[in-house]
DNA sequence: CAGAACTCTGAGAGCGGTTACTCATCTTCT
DNA sequence: AGAAGATGAGTAACCGCTCTCAGAGTTCTG
């Protein structure tokens, strides 16, 4: 009643069809709404002549069952979702197609939240995503540990991707970015390159501290390290290559793919040739830059992978199972174009 | 009863916190759910010292309103979907980032489907998230007219992007392809060439033939056109380019931009110039097309328009409105590196 | 041929919320 | 002081579906 007078008013004008509900093509049957039900649920028990009349009412009332009933009564919804911070970053399309496949063959389905890098949003988003669906995989590089730690009961079961969360159990996937950087570095200082510059991504950024960190480490009386705050887009990078020629360095070392982009587009504007005069290196291996011109070289990492291993693992936990343990994968360095013999 | 046993056998080892149901916190307060509810959805007209006790109840339990349940009972969830047939498409996140925008204002948030150009399994996946919100953004260039006629009760209130529905009312954001291949071609001509290639898009989609017809009817004894088919991606672009070279031709317009990024890589490791040698111009304007080099010509569609543009429309239709009228963008042309002078 | 063992089907109790109604209780006005 | 009006909280129906349970009808057994 309550929402009969609601759902009328709301729907004056639209809403052309009331759906149909289950007790609807019940009676239009003659039967329960329990046989609709196994009917439309596929359960064999029941007489084949009554099954058909169910799916003939049905067809014809044009019902479909209530997915929201559904998952109210089952206590579960069949979605899984994911949130990312930022859609327009292509290193997530290789998760989340991954993700998508694996889950489908469980029957599930994933659902996409973007945070847009809205991080006062990122809460709230994501504890509703989840509650609206049985498991979330979750990206959210700049959150805080103590506010993902307060939010963790809320959002079990979940995983984690390229994050951490020290002192808990939920399932990570990493990637070894000081693994990528110290390749990236060693085939830079095989060229002969002794000053590089990094052009760092955003501060907040835990991948970022990673990458700052393995860097400094490497770079140890071998050469010679200029850091340069930058950002994590094709317009940061790009805005930030002029720079670049005042810092005498032979070879740029940016926070990702897209960064590179960027730069490697301004270099070719200020007719700085690469890699004859300059070499870039990226980071993540993003489906286009391998048409770059010159191609990218980059620590390529395994994109594809990441999007199985969090289903497997958040199934594991939805069936009250023990997930695997956690993985970090390791970039692959891909030599391309972009890099070449330091200049004299 | 029926799903205590179910699930507590499912979430024998998970689920550390059973979650606090309306029920629960009712109890521990001393007050009745309707209070309870009340009190969670801010009615006002709850004693403060009571309201000041469920809060305290809710706040000790964890308690959070089921979203399922409350969509169940409202008969509206707050949600609306949008799906498209690949987040792999730069296209797509200026929509997809209107749309947020736009529906986060009314409080609507903004799930993602993504079809993965999954022909066969988007009826069935439009369905089912239309199904779980309380409308659809619909954007599936390559569903036949039929199908999407028949889904048509099933998806409303849906807004379709990208494409039409004769036939019907169902609002539409298209853009006049026509226009921007006319404008692109002008473009070319003004420039001296007279032989074309056009790397046609998958023939599913409709907005291939829309440029195919464009392109046909501009060239109408002004210039020659050869089509080759080629696809919509950044490999199909780079894997066609081959075979430009026979085909004596001295302007490519690709499909899209993705496919102009890749034909312009490969055009580039054959030696051959652009815009010297060979001219080519792309469609969408996608962010990063403005990097590549040279920076690629093309015709700029407005893509921040239409989140907005489709929010508003679906809103209407939600609130049993008339939705303001179709509307047709028009791109821009964007002429920047990748077109020059016909080589004589 | 009675009773056991099955098969089907329907009744009804949830799932976790919301809300129309009802009923006290407290004001306020005549 | 007594009646009408407010106000606040509880009762119970309902959203649409699932599933246990029990009863009716059948088929087997001995």
């Amino acid at each position: 009643m309550s929402n009969r007078s609601q759902s009328s008013e709301r729907t004056r004008a639209s809403a052309p069809a009331e759906r149909a509900t289950i007790g609807l093509v019940a009676k239009t049957a003659g039967v329960s709404r329990a046989t609709v039900s196994r009917v439309m649920n596929g359960n064999p028990r029941v007489a084949p002549e009554l099954a058909q009349r169910v799916r003939l009412a049905a067809e014809e009332l044009g019902y479909a069952p209530s997915p929201v009933a559904r998952s109210l009564a089952l206590g579960r919804t069949g979605i899984i979702a994911m949130l990312v911070p930022d859609l327009g970053n292509p290193m997530f399309q290789g998760v989340l197609h991954g993700l998508t496949d694996a889950a489908a063959k469980e029957n599930y389905r994933l659902l996409v939240a973007d945070s847009n890098e809205n991080l006062h949003e990122e809460p709230v988003l994501a504890t509703e995503a989840r509650r609206r669906c049985d498991g979330l995989v979750l990206c959210a590089p700049r959150m805080p540990d103590e506010q993902l730690l307060e939010l963790t009961p809320q959002l079990e079961p979940f995983v984690l991707i390229n994050r951490e969360l020290p002192e808990t159990s939920t399932p990570s996937l990493t990637i070894d970015f000081a693994a990528g950087i110290r390749d990236l570095v060693t085939h830079l200082l095989s060229l002969g390159h002794r000053r590089l510059a990094y052009l760092a991504g955003p501060d907040t950024s835990a991948s970022n501290r990673a990458r700052v960190r393995a860097l400094h480490k490497a770079a140890q009386d071998t050469f010679e390290l200029v850091e340069v705050a930058c950002g994590a887009t094709f317009a940061d990078g790009h805005a930030v290559a002029d720079q670049l020629t005042d810092l005498n360095v032979t070879a740029v070392v940016a926070y990702n793919d897209l960064v590179a982009f960027g730069t490697l587009s301004r270099l070719h504007e200020l007719g700085i040739n690469v890699p004859s005069q300059m070499s870039i290196v990226g980071f993540d291996d993003i489906p286009f830059v391998r048409y770059t011109t010159p191609p990218l070289t980059t620590a390529s990492v395994p994109m594809d992978q990441l999007g199985p291993q969090a289903w497997q693992r958040l199934w594991a936990l939805m069936n009250g199972e023990a997930p695997e343990k956690n993985v970090r994968v390791r970039p692959r360095l891909e030599v391309r174009g972009s890099t070449g013999p330091a200049p004299r």
